[in-house]
DNA sequence: CTCGCTCTTGTACATCTGTACAAGATTCGT
DNA sequence: ACGAATCTTGTACAGATGTACAAGAGCGAG
């Protein structure tokens, strides 16, 4: 991953590369391309076997271009985390505005699950960074703000006290849907939610 | 991963080396050596990075070992796999032995998922084995054992339509407490598993 | 225009990886 | 005893990988 270099002194010029035909400059578009080519490929296989080449060719860009950008792996692995997460972001806010205006809010945050699960690739990408979270520190963000955003989310229509365990409980039906391959049972979760933000008599 | 090979004929005897001293034979041991190793290095890198020569120093065994008794990659992945199966079957008998007895099972259970939560590493490990079952098919049978097994064991307590709630909110406690690092709120988790679990007026 | 900066691209290379395999060591049936 | 099957270990090698870097293209300031 960071093999030891000695230093040597400067190469010669290795090769002479005849008048290279270039696109045009547009760095934000590469580094936008680049940051959406990683959760691509991390959703087809993995972080762990998410390489430069595989971005750059995902990209449509050469592998010189992920290097520019993001001198280290690490560098162009946490670009794809800042743009899930921004993502994430966007989501929990469009999940806002949806509630706020539904008759039943427990209905529509089911509804909206489901709609979540719908793009499964998507999900999957996020649930993967999510429990990566869980070895690697600097994942950490990601799961927070779904978590933090999901809870801060709730507190508007349920008890305090009760949002954790709502959250823990779409949580895992999420999990179990990505899982298994299987589709969520609204009805279940739904009349389920209900319990759990139910005032005890 | 599995590079093409122009079928070469038989290599000359490239070194020839000295008198080896060798340990004592026991194939089992290796076996499940590897197994556990694999299971190992998965914590602590993730499937995606996990490797023969990882694998084999983990296990303190030459690198040869592990292709002799796990041809490929795959096949060693899967070992670790298998056995991880067989860990989490042996654990939800001991919960089912566990809850028998028990004069309130709901704290129990949720006691027992509190002591599961301790050992870090295993429960990372299997929760990540458990996600990858979203990509990789293969992964699915260890997937169905911990959903159905848990399922199968609340059923003896609880209504069999709310054992799949149950299950999914201490699946997506679990991977919270995980992810966050934090630990598992047991107080709140037994009252919510309660309201699952009471039958509605 | 020309200098200097940023961007683009191709390529180099040390290292890691999966896998093959030869040469010994051990065990066991005969 | 002895030969075959099985196990152990070291090593080889082709391909993939992270990263460095040189050569060139475009572009703005003077």
């Amino acid at each position: 991953m960071t093999p030891d270099r000695r230093p040597s002194e400067p190469r010669p010029a290795d090769t002479v590369a005849a008048g290279r035909p270039q696109r045009p400059r547009d760095p934000q578009a590469r580094r936008r391309a680049l940051a959406t080519a990683v959760l691509e490929v991390v959703a087809e296989v993995g972080i762990g076997r998410t390489t430069h080449r595989a971005v750059a060719a995902r990209a449509g860009l050469p592998l010189g271009a992920t290097t520019y950008y993001f001198p280290t792996l690490d560098d162009l692995i946490a670009a794809g985390l800042r743009h899930a997460t921004e993502l994430l972001d966007a989501e929990l806010r469009s999940w806002s505005d949806r509630l706020a205006t539904a008759p039943d809010p427990t209905a529509a945050l089911v509804q909206l699950v489901a709609a979540y699960l719908a793009d499964r690739q998507r999900a999957t990408i996020e649930y993967e960074l999510y429990l990566a979270a869980a070895r690697d520190l600097t994942l950490r963000p990601l799961a927070e703000t779904w978590l933090h955003g999901l809870r801060g989310l709730l507190e508007a229509y349920v008890d305090g006290a009760d949002a954790p365990a709502v959250v823990a409980l779409l949580d895992g039906a999420m999990l179990q849907a990505l899982v298994t391959g299987t589709d969520l049972d609204t009805a279940g979760l739904r009349t389920a939610v209900r319990r759990l933000t139910r005032r005890p008599g």
